[in-house]
DNA sequence: AATGAATGAGCATTCATTCAT
DNA sequence: TATGAATGAATGCTCATTCAT
């Protein structure tokens, strides 16, 4: 009893903290928000934040990892029911953008805070992202065994060029204070991707 | 005489104390660099760094903008002897890499520390990153016009699907410690970016 | 219990802060103090003293208002008892002598610290010092209801000549090295104050 | 005389620096001044202070020091027609509050910057306060001698008391921005001083 | 004498983290 | 578990003073 009421309590508490993480991570930038800020707005005190974290730092790993695995998890079983490698590449930007639109500071927390450091980046790379881009690139290897995809194209670089592409339409969504639909870029990057910018000799 | 000699040397120190910002950004980022440590590569006293910069925001700031002046300045020189859209493209995601390839350094405090706070990029952007999307946009819509490109893009988003893809190539070429070469894949990029990853269905 | 002993130890606490910063303004001045001399005599870490105290310059005005306050309230209830207006003035200028005799450091920093800026002395004068004048005034008019004092002296100037003489015997006090009693002044400034320096012509 | 010249400019230039920090350190206070606003309102180099200055500190004494040797000697020189004691307690309050009515700034610097360190008290008292104390004295013993003052006080003491009065005249007046004349004072605190505040008992 | 660039010691304040309760 | 008072290391910036020219 005692045990599930304060695993419970626990775990409400540990994610109040990376509630309140994300929030004024967002709005401030990790550097400059302080653990009496996170707390404060989780309504704990400031010492109980270190009760359920290492340090700051850890706290934004957390962020990043949760997220991350999320994402993952949940983009590996869209993809499950689809067959073709186009419609998977389609769902993924579409789940990409999506995700981001649906929380706005857990983006910046990404897009801005995630890419502030060499050390953030790279530990971060080999935790969750590297996996993200290997989904990519495991459905572009498939579309190139389907012959969907030209076979002269390295799939690592395609992969990469995809995130590229869709990062910076979020990047810069976030940027411009939140006045468009993000979503509906996903298309006009398709278009680009898939069938280049050329217009058809004919 | 003196003036020149005074010139010369405040401008060697201006110039001292930014190479070893950079260096020391790249290399700690940005919030956990000292200013002492700047002065110190720099071979000067610590409050000489503010007889030349404001502030340590200022020196960050001045090395965006003295890299994006020079970098914008040059690559419309160079692309002025260019007429086909498609080349001037081309010539450009090869100035991109190269340059990023030039200053190890400079790139990672371009691609990280700028990257780190939502209120850099947002200055940076309407510094001289704006400028840059644009000469991207400039030529993308003139090869709308030449009719070389499809009408049915976007050009602004299709510059930013543009700078996002090779934006990727150099962001995974820093976190790789170096091992390849980043200006070939350019060509990768621009292979995807003008004719897609569809195969031709004939 | 426990709220008891937290009390008493942020009590004892900015007790300490205050009582070290006494000695420390008084024997270095206000400027030449820094607040790690002050926490280091208190036996606190820096940190501590603004967990009391916004600033440095806070302490020295919460010296002065407790210092000016307790003065006030202990001189209001001294002449409670006392009907003749000449006595008033007469434990007045004891008082005031006495107290600045029992804690020479304080009287330091009432006399010195709080002259050196036109700010501390505007604040302080606000604060507590113009209570004090007028503590001193309302005697004298008393006296001057009374027909004990003349009625063709301005009130307020005599309370400032009042206090100005004591004022003037403290700092030569201070000045001096402390080889004399401070108190028996009171007796000298109240024969001329009272009855001036001229000779009875008979 | 280019010897002539460099030393009426010279001249000039101590001159200038002294008139300038008499500006910035009544409207900073001493500590808040920096050399380089002195230099700057004297329109020379910061470092040229120090061929006429050994230190900040310096020019603080240099102003104490000059005023006070000017003051006195022109007091002296008022003095000596006058053969009366009280003409002469008289006249030494009355240049008193004219000589800090001419110049504002000054007075400050007296009234405040001086007070605010006993080091900078100390050393003053011994050069030139205490001489002028003294002035105050020896007119007052004459007076004693003549039968015009009260053999039972303090000769010392009621010096003291007097500058005392006029003193805290001068602080008060700074610090109340100015809106009236300080000289008519001095006939308030004369009689005072002369009569007592003791209505004739009749 | 004059300059003003350069120096570098000095310091108030912040804040992640700890720990006694 | 939870608290929040206490810690003390860490640092950007200032400014009196020097000195090469």
């Amino acid at each position: 009893m005692t045990r599930t009421t304060n695993q419970k309590n626990g775990g409400d508490k540990r994610e109040a903290i990376l509630k309140s993480a994300v929030k004024v991570f967002a709005s401030k930038g990790y550097f400059n928000s302080k653990v009496a800020d996170i707390a404060g707005k989780a309504k704990i005190a400031d010492g109980t934040v270190y009760l359920y974290f290492k340090s700051k730092e850890e706290i934004l790993h957390s962020i990043f990892d949760r997220a991350m695995s999320e994402f993952i998890s949940e983009g590996k079983q869209e993809l499950e029911g689809i067959s073709e490698s186009d419609k998977k590449l389609r769902r993924i930007a579409e789940l990409h953008l999506e995700k981001m639109s649906a929380d706005r500071n857990l983006a910046i927390v990404f897009q801005v805070q995630l890419r502030g450091s060499i050390k953030f980046m790279r530990e971060f790379s080999s935790a969750g992202f590297a996996q993200y881009l290997e989904l990519i690139r495991d459905a572009f290897e498939e579309g190139q065994r389907q012959k969907l995809f030209r076979k002269d194209l390295n799939p690592v670089v395609c992969s990469k060029i995809f995130f590229g592409a869709l990062d910076e339409m979020v990047t810069n969504w976030i940027l411009s204070k939140n006045k468009y639909e993000l979503k509906p870029l996903a298309d006009e990057v398709l278009k680009v991707f898939f069938g280049g910018v050329f217009a058809n000799e004919t």
